[in-house]
This record gives C-alpha cells, sequence and structure tokens, in this order.
RNA sequence: GGCGCCAUCGUCUAGCGGUUAGGACGCCGGCCUCUCAAGCCGGUAACACGGGUUCGAUUCCCGUUGGCGCUACCA
C-alpha cells in the first residue's frame, strides 16, 4: 500500500477521502501569506510542522496563501523561502519542487474552488445573500443589542427559490454564504484536547464574495482536502476558525483533519508576538549572526520540552524526540537572552575550522579580510579564532572581539587610555616591555610569558599591573584574549609599532 | 459585550494526589585568573485567589480574577 501521494491528481472532485488520510501516510503543511516576512512565530510553527512530519515519516508541504494580491509580494516570498531553507526546514511539496497535489500557489488555484461552491449550493448547504454590506450594517445597527451580538439573519436563506431566480437572472450581486446547521461542534484537538462549540455563535460565514472569490475559510479546507492534509497544526489564533471549518468539511462529505492548536508566541511584554510587537524577523538573526541551529534549538523548546532537563538537540534529535504530547498549552514569551545563550552554546560546540568559515561572511562584511584567502592567510584567521575562543555569543560578535587582530592599525579607546594609559608608570611599564619584546628569542606565548612574568617580578609589580598597559596598547581596549596568546599571534613587528603609538598616549 | 484558550520562580519549563516543588536563562556572590568571556561552586525566586472532592491537593472539579485570542465579502 502506498502513499496517497502516488495516486495520480486526475480523480474525482475530491482526491483524498479522509479515510484515505487516516490510512496513509502523515501530511503536514505550512501555509505562510507572503505579506511580510517570516518572523519568530511563524517559524516555530513552521518548525512543528516539520519536526511532526519528520518524525511520522510523513511529508512536509509548504502552501504559499497568496490571495491576497494586493499585500502579497515577491520580495516577502522570496525572504521566506529563504529562511526556511536556512533553517533547514525542507519541504517535500511546494514552491522549487512542486509536486502531486499541486499547485502550492493559491492564487494559481482559483479554478479549483467553484466546484466545491456549486456542490454546496446544490445540496443546500450553502445558498446565495444579495444582501449588501451597506444593508447589513444598517440592520446591524438596529439590532437590540447594538449589533454586539449579531449574527447574519438570514434573511437570503428564506428567499423561496423563484425569488432567488429573478434575482439573480436579473444580474444582483449575490455573495454565497455557508448555512451552519444546528447543534455543537467539537474540536478534537490533538494539543487543547476537546474543544466544544455552540453553532449558534458561528455566522452564516461567507465563502464566496459578490465577485466569486472564495475567502479563507472556505478555501483553506479545499485546499487540505485536496492536498490531502492530515494533521494542521498552526497557531491558537485559528481555534475559533476551526468549527467553521469542520462544518464545511462535513458539507461537502468529508471528515476534518486532526487540529492542533499551538499556544501563541509572546513578545516580552506579554502581548501576542506580531509584525508590528516585538516580533523580529528570522532574516534579522541570521545577519547578526545566529546560528540556525540555535534558533531551530530554542523556537523547538519555545512551547515544547523533552524531559524539562535537557535543552540541547541537534536537528535530528529534535526529530527523533519531537512528540505532540510533549507540546504545553500555555503562551510562551520569547526570551532574547536565552536565544543568546543558545547561540553561544552552539557556537562553542563548532570546530576551530567550521567556526571560521560562519564567522568569515561577517568579517569580509567589514572588509576586515578578503573573500578568497590563500592558504596562509586562512590558517592565520583559523588561529585568530582559535584564539578568540568562547567570546562569541553571535557570529557577528568576531568583529569586536578580534577586528584588532585583522586592522592595519589600532584605534586606542579613550575610556580604555584614560583608564589604564594615563597612568602614572604606564609609559615606563610600556618602556620596558618594549625592550623585552625586541630582544625576545622567540614570539612563542610560552616564552613571552616566562619574560614578562620575570619582568614583572623584577619591578615589583603584579602581572596585571603590566599585562593592562601592554593590552591596551596592542589592542586598544581593557578585554581581549590572553595577552601571551594575543602578542604571539600579532607578532613582533605589529606589537612594537603599537606601543609605540600607545606611548604617545600615556600621562 | 459574546465565545474560546490559558494560569508553577522575572522568563522557558519539569511535575501527571503524598517531592526539602526539579532543571535552564537572567540576576547576585565565590572559585579560576593577565583583562573579558567560558567553566566550576553557591545563592535569589514560583504553585493567582476562593470554594469543593479526598486521609491528603501544585496536581481533580467549580467559581473568581487576570492574560490572550476570535468575533470581516482579511488571511
Amino acid at each position: 500500500m502506498c502513499g496517497a501521494s502516488d495516486r495520480p491528481p486526475s480523480g474525482g472532485l475530491f482526491l483524498a477521502s479522509s479515510a484515505e488520510n487516516q490510512m496513509s501516510e502523515m501530511r503536514v503543511r505550512f501555509a505562510p501569506s507572503p505579506t511580510g516576512y517570516l518572523h519568530t512565530g511563524g517559524a516555530r510553527t513552521a518548525l512543528y510542522n516539520w519536526l511532526l512530519a519528520r518524525h511520522a515519516g510523513g511529508r512536509f508541504i509548504l502552501r504559499i496563501e497568496d490571495t491576497d494580491r494586493a499585500r502579497s509580494t515577491r520580495e516577502y516570498l522570496d525572504a521566506i523561502i529563504e529562511d526556511l531553507t536556512w533553517l533547514g526546514l525542507d519541504w517535500d511539496e511546494g514552491p522549487g519542487i512542486g509536486g502531486p497535489r499541486g499547485p502550492y500557489f493559491q492564487s494559481e488555484r482559483a479554478d479549483t474552488y467553484a466546484p466545491a461552491i456549486e456542490k454546496l449550493l446544490a445540496d443546500g448547504a450553502a445558498y446565495h445573500c444579495f444582501c449588501t454590506p451597506e444593508e447589513i450594517e444598517e440592520r446591524k445597527k438596529r439590532s437590540p443589542k447594538e449589533g454586539r451580538e449579531w449574527r447574519y439573519d438570514r434573511r437570503c436563506l428564506d428567499l423561496s427559490a423563484e425569488e432567488r431566480e429573478s434575482l439573480l437572472a436579473e444580474g444582483r450581486p449575490a455573495a454565497v454564504r455557508f448555512r451552519v446547521p444546528e447543534g455543537t461542534t467539537t474540536v478534537d484537538d490533538t494539543i487543547l484536547g476537546s474543544v466544544e462549540f455552540d453553532n449558534t455563535e458561528l455566522d452564516d460565514l461567507v465563502i464566496a464574495r459578490t465577485d466569486g472569490t472564495p475567502t479563507y475559510n472556505f478555501v483553506v479546507v479545499v485546499d487540505d482536502l485536496m492536498m490531502g492534509i492530515t494533521h494542521v497544526v498552526r497557531g491558537s489564533d485559528h481555534l475559533s476558525n476551526t468549527p467553521k471549518q469542520v462544518l464545511i468539511f462535513r458539507a461537502l462529505g468529508e471528515s476534518p483533519p486532526r487540529y492542533g492548536h499551538l499556544p501563541l508566541v509572546l513578545a516580552q511584554d506579554g502581548k501576542v508576538l506580531s509584525k508590528r510587537r516585538g516580533a523580529v524577523a528570522v532574516g534579522e538573526y541570521r545577519r547578526e549572526g545566529y546560528l540556525p541551529e540555535a534558533l531551530v534549538n530554542y523556537l523547538a523548546l519555545l512551547g515544547w520540552s523533552y524531559d524539562g532537563v535537557r535543552e540541547i538537540f541537534t536537528r535530528d534529535e529534535l526529530v527523533e524526540k519531537f512528540d505532540v504530547a510533549g507540546i504545553g498549552r500555555k503562551p510562551a514569551a520569547f526570551d532574547p537572552d536565552k536565544l543568546r545563550w543558545m547561540n553561544a552554546q552552539w557556537i562553542k560546540r563548532l570546530p576551530v575550522s567550521e567556526r571560521t568559515d560562519r564567522v568569515l561572511p561577517f568579517l569580509v562584511r567589514e572588509g576586515l579580510v578578503a573573500e578568497d584567502l590563500d592558504a596562509g592567510e586562512r590558517a592565520h584567521l583559523e588561529s585568530i579564532v582559535e584564539t578568540v575562543d568562547d567570546r562569541l555569543k553571535t557570529l557577528g560578535d568576531i568583529v569586536g572581539q578580534a577586528g584588532f587582530f585583522l586592522a592595519s592599525d589600532v584605534i586606542h579607546d579613550s575610556i580604555a587610555v584614560s583608564k589604564v594609559l594615563a597612568k602614572p608608570g604606564a609609559d615606563e611599564t610600556l618602556a620596558g616591555l618594549q625592550q623585552i619584546l625586541s630582544s625576545a628569542p622567540d614570539f612563542e606565548p610560552a616564552t613571552l610569558e616566562k619574560l614578562m612574568r620575570a619582568f614583572a617580578d623584577e619591578r615589583g609589580l603584579s602581572l596585571g599591573k603590566i599585562v593592562q598597559p601592554l593590552r591596551v596598547a596592542v589592542t586598544g581596549g581593557t578585554a581581549s584574549p590572553g595577552i601571551f596568546e594575543t602578542l604571539a599571534l600579532l607578532g613582533r613587528e605589529r606589537s612594537l609599532a603599537r606601543i609605540e603609538k600607545a606611548r604617545t598616549l600615556t600621562g
């Protein structure tokens, strides 16, 4: 028995009956609108769907909901695809690769909706509505409760067949409304459990606008149906849409997929993350030097936990461990500090060579190194990266941490100068160090350390007293990697030149 | 307003009737130390409130309060 996707997409109106879905592999989807950048909330939804599919050996489908032509742009679409790719969330069907249940752009699926609407109309599950928005607004205002609980009054449902035909015949604009049946609708949510809705709370929603275009709640159902989606995992802001969608599935003679609603991601102020409030685009993290491994790891743990103790997981480990049972039900606030920590953890785990690869673009961007390094330059850069060691929280930090190694000249930080170089004795110390460094037999860290400790002893100073002026002199600041390694990497020439320059700044 | 979801340290969370309520980030202190990181050690800090159920509730039920979401011919 092979997967549903092996079936040619040419059958009847609905390719994937739900019974078939349950028998076959898991099919999940991420369906972004290209009306903005992918931010952390959306990325987490995509990640959870991806993890679910990969864990279950199912298929992850990317569908682009670009029916809002006015707000959808190519730029956003490209950015979303780039970000998902960067995160390593590859899709089995969707833009770029196609698939058996395409097209995967909603804007190209227009002709698949009409037959479904016709079917609902024919079955009496939907009806034409001639009320104009103005008329409805008017009735709403006149309703007893000031329109607070107003529902569509079904005026057009009561039209006789003749009245309806004649209105249609005279070309009156008509929307199509879904007729919400009596009763209650239960959503059996894999995350929230069973949630019950009274159908009287549901309006007879418009499924096709006056201009004939279908609306979101309807389109989603048809798309999910035709794409054979078995599990829908999305933000809980969609929970109240769910009963409507379930009802449409049933009216179409199909069973809905399994739903799972994720608690929302909040900004630090406790409000829902949105483009306007605290949402940071995934691309922004990339440009700042966050690793996709770290972002994926952090996002996975934002609303899901394995055992409450372990928190570093590779993508593969997440695929192996991920389980809906571990998904929490409460909204989670995004914590930039924890992400930074997580990122540092991941950078630390990178071997020097790979760390160098990742850091390189950030140095190139600052003009500190050339894009194509020869073997010698490459080796030198690796030494620098090795020396900088665990001091990076983001890849971008390399610029501040190692810039002085690569820049042709030092820029002495004015605060460091007044705090260290301007102090009495600094100049003599530097003068003494010039002697030592110029006469050192070699420039190895161990040699330098031995010489400088002897120098400090001789003068009755602590090592720190002579190291700090030296550090400021050669690096320009008060914080840097170990001074001996730093000097060795800088080399005798440059070290001495910098000390010479620094002596013009001493008090 | 209506409907819905949620409720353990500031934040992310573990807990699934009996625990000194555990871990992590952050913060504070110490160790290490040539500075800064990292690392190690220690500390800080939580079951929203009120009723039940029970021998016993953080845990189960109800209510209150609070937070959030949805309430379109947007998606």
